[in-house]
RNA sequence: GGUCCUGUAGCUCAACUGGAUAGAGCAACUGCCUUCUAAGCAGUAGGUUUCAGGUUCGAGUCCUGACAGGAUCACCA
């Protein structure tokens, strides 16, 4: 039992004892204390004058009194209006800092026995990956850590969208103007070669259109005249008919597209245990329409198309399949959905898509969930907000977006000049400085993207988004480096603190009794991120207690100290705090440094 | 028009799910490197939580209605 517990617990053996009534303990909650106040944990009586028919500041005095004298390692307690704050014991703390201390396993609970997964990123194969994939990506990936930390076995699925009219437009386009280029002899990466070509044909394409409108069509017209349009579809019907020279080149460019999208995800530190491809999936579904309309979930109308009614849950009737009998996006997911489930028989599923897509998600869910679907319950749209420019909304088309290989560059490339400024590599390989700035530029990246809540939609101005003081990665990654630096010294000079017990010890410092206290809450935080998909959880908490420590770093000596068993407390307690770093930071997938 | 999301300091964000005097960072200003990394620490200043009602011991948080920004509502994906 943690301390907290004990705590409720013995609040609800006070109701017992001082009011004879039975409460429940969820209905027991104890709050940090405000800093301006004595104590750690707070208890509100207001919700419980009812039962205990006194004045809020007797009941609180009343209740304190029961725990200061039946409550182990309640020492003191005052009271202000409803508020009951608790002081905990010195030796409490210790206790609790030297379980944190010698837990083998901390920041990761017990396997719980479920499986999830996570599908993200799930890119477009006719165009690279900008910054909107990068808040995808970042996101996903720190949900999978954040999810196995709680104790599920996860499943890191990217969902490649392959096929259909937008990658064919790349390969129309390549085929007119490419003139055998490839990424080799372009000299660029694969995915960007694609791009270049969508790029292409949209302008093309644009051409086309304007020479339309002169010769008098309308715009809808003109837009479904043009030459490059109707190749362009000729071309997804040959595909999907599997001719062979369409087929070849649509491999082919895929391919390259794959090598770049390898490379970009290696730089972001993020990886798959499992593809999907939209050109295996994208038939899918279709029988799961003939078991709807079987139970009656779906039902046909004159024309043949497949609906399904869910005016009862608040949304409307959404076509499931076209009068042709050929599918629609939905029919596909739901395939999808299935197939997930019978590939390794998931208990949750969550998607990592941008919020424009909150309505089809609601509907899928709620079509699988009629249809009783055992994970039905498990699925979860984790969805995010945009990433906006100062100058608008990123549209690749008009090339006004972010490219990822840039940005990362950028970042890499800000991170040595700071460095570089503050003259901190002295003693530094090449090698070992080059590592530095990837850690840092791509941490104070990672950083910004994953602080806000992912719902928020989000500006991020190149120039002045990403900063490398205050609320910043490198921040953090900072404060582990200056713990490193203590604990080298440590080794150095023959510092004993792993074995310790401090047995001495009686009275802590403010600073060490608060570090201790916002250590003590790593395991809560994870729970937290968990229940909500929230890495914002985790990052909120990195800071934190970053700050904490150095605060704790500049008010108390270490090697300065002469007790030795303080010194040693202390270099443990900064071993703790590098290590609870550490894994809150590897959970949102950033690494950092031990010098810096 | 319907539905959903967002609105908190000049800017970027918090607020433990209804608790105390709404907190951080950036920007501005003042101190602190002859003791362990100043990418740091301490401090000053900055607020009618978009607005108007309501619910109650208590509302940034819940309800109603405005206002503003965004998304979505295709036999597109």
């Amino acid at each position: 039992m943690n301390l907290e517990q004990e705590i409720i617990y013995s609040i609800q053996e006070a109701f017992k004892s001082l009011f004879a009534q039975d409460i429940e303990l969820k209905q027991i909650a104890l709050q940090p204390t405000r800093k301006e106040f004595e104590g750690t944990f707070t208890f509100v009586v207001f919700p419980f004058l009812k039962i205990t028919k006194l004045k809020p500041e007797d009941s609180g005095n009343k209740i304190g009194s029961y725990l200061k004298e039946n409550c182990d390692p309640v020492t003191d307690f005052n009271v202000v209006k409803g508020f009951v704050n608790i002081t905990v014991s010195e030796s409490s703390w210790l206790d609790i800092f030297k379980k944190l201390y010698s837990n083998p396993s901390f920041g990761q609970l017990p396997p719980n026995g479920k499986k999830v997964m996570v599908e993200y990123s799930s890119p477009n194969t006719n165009k690279p990956l900008h910054l909107g994939h990068l808040r995808n990506n970042f996101l996903g990936y720190a949900v999978t850590g954040i999810l196995k930390a709680n104790g599920y076995e996860v499943i890191k699925a990217n969902l490649v969208n392959d096929r259909g009219i937008h990658i064919c437009k790349s390969m129309v386009a390549y085929k007119h103007f490419g003139k055998g280029e490839t990424p080799e002899s372009a000299g660029i990466k694969g995915d960007h070669l694609a791009g270049k070509y969508y790029v292409i044909f949209d302008k093309a394409y644009k051409r086309q259109i304007n020479e339309l409108l002169e010769n008098g069509q309308t715009e809808e017209e003109a837009k479904k005249n043009a030459p490059l349009i109707l190749e362009a579809q000729e071309m997804l019907r040959n595909w999907e008919a599997g001719d062979a020279e369409v087929v070849k080149l649509w491999k082919t460019m895929n391919a390259w597209v794959y090598e770049g999208f390898d490379a970009t995800y290696k730089k972001m530190g993020v990886d798959f245990d499992q593809f999907y491809y939209e050109s295996d999936t994208y038939l899918l579904g279709k029988n799961i329409v003939e078991e709807g309309l079987k139970k009656g979930v779906f039902y046909k109308k004159e024309n043949g198309s497949v609906w399904v009614d869910l005016s009862d849950e608040g949304l409307d009737e959404k076509l499931i399949l076209r009068a042709d009998g050929t599918s629609v996006y939905i029919t596909q997911d739901m395939g999808t959905c299935d197939l997930k489930y019978h590939d390794f028989k998931i208990d949750k599923s969550v998607y990592v898509v941008g919020n424009e897509q909150d309505y089809h998600f609601d509907v899928l869910f709620k079509i699988m969930r009629k249809l009783g679907r055992p994970y039905g319950e498990g699925l979860y749209h984790l969805s995010y907000g945009m990433v906006d420019l100062p100058t608008g909304k990123m549209k690749s088309r008009d090339g006004t977006v972010v490219d990822a290989d840039d940005l990362i560059q950028e970042m890499i490339a800000t991170a040595e000049s700071h460095t570089k400024e503050l003259g901190k590599i002295d003693g530094f390989t090449t090698e070992q400085a080059e590592e530095l700035y990837e850690i840092l530029g791509l941490g104070a990246l990672k950083y910004f993207l994953l602080k806000v809540d992912p719902k928020k939609r989000m500006l991020f101005n190149p120039q002045e988004s990403i900063e490398f003081q205050g609320n910043t990665g490198p921040f953090i990654q900072y404060s582990h480096a200056r713990i490193a630096s203590i604990l080298r010294k440590a080794g150095q000079i023959g510092v004993d603190y792993s074995k310790q017990s401090f047995e001495n010890l009686s009275q802590l410092e403010n600073t060490e009794r608060d570090l201790i206290v916002l250590l003590n809450d790593f395991e809560k935080k994870i729970i937290l991120a968990g229940e909500e998909y929230a890495p914002s959880v985790i990052a909120q908490y990195m800071f934190d207690v970053a700050k904490e420590y150095n605060r704790f770093y500049a008010e108390l000596p270490i090697f300065n100290e002469t007790n030795k068993e303080i010194q040693a407390f202390r270099v443990a307690l900064s071993a703790l705090t590098a290590k609870t770093i550490q894994e809150g930071m590897q959970l949102l997938g950033i690494k950092v440094p031990d010098r810096m």
